[in-house]
DNA sequence: TCCTTTGTTCGATTATAATCGAACTATGAG
DNA sequence: CTCATAGTTCGATTATAATCGAACAAAGGA
């Protein structure tokens, strides 16, 4: 029972940008393994989930990548048989002016 | 035994300039009940932890108010029998330039 | 001195989150 | 088809955090 429930990875479900929350955004980047993940990410641009040298189990990887997705701080693009991250930069800006740069720029040089 | 330990109310632990963390503010902020708190702290100026008509037990408020401030976030002054809180204003913005500020526009209007 | 007010601390409970290994899935290469 | 790669999902475990009530402490008023 309940193989292949619906929200499945099928669909890599991103929010929409106005159902973005400011707590689940600033929870996301509470954790330092994935504050480094977004500085990353700001820094050389676009990477598949393998390229961040993490020192973490995949599956302990895997689930801080899916707390940035469904908070709208990154956007994961299938490719071949590797996911590509990168930053919503402008749906952040957007929503939440200044917020972001504020965050790299106090996260320090990478 | 151990009535009275070291790090005890007695001398309200706030922390340097220095040793406020990204991380640790970040996630002082990402609660809801939190973010309400400096939200008031930045509209009204300073007020008891009385005065914010928080609906949670005193010890849950308590617990919340320490949260902020062990992050450096809030100022907590002893005056009588009350606790006047004041946001850290000049070290979030010296330590974190334009984070707080971000912060406070996109949590919207009070 | 006794009482009230304001908030803290303690201990227990419950809820969330981080972590891992094992099994799995999808894609593409050989 | 078979295999390797890249990542996800599941289930279990452990670690953190939120919450509460009860007991406590400090300050000040009656």
């Amino acid at each position: 029972m309940s193989l292949c429930n619906n929200a499945n990875m099928r669909t890599l479900n991103h929010p929409s940008r106005k159902s973005m929350t400011l707590s689940g955004v600033l929870y996301a980047l509470s954790d330092p393994l994935r504050l480094s993940i977004i500085k990353s990410l700001a820094a050389q641009g676009e990477q598949p989930c393998g390229a961040f040298g993490l020192s973490v189990a995949k599956s302990t990887a895997s689930h801080h990548f899916r707390v940035l997705r469904e908070a709208g701080v990154i956007r994961m693009k299938p490719e071949g048989t590797q996911h590509i991250n990168s930053l919503r930069r402008e749906d952040l800006d957007s929503r939440f002016p200044g917020l972001l740069d504020a965050i790299l720029q106090a996260s320090g040089p990478v």
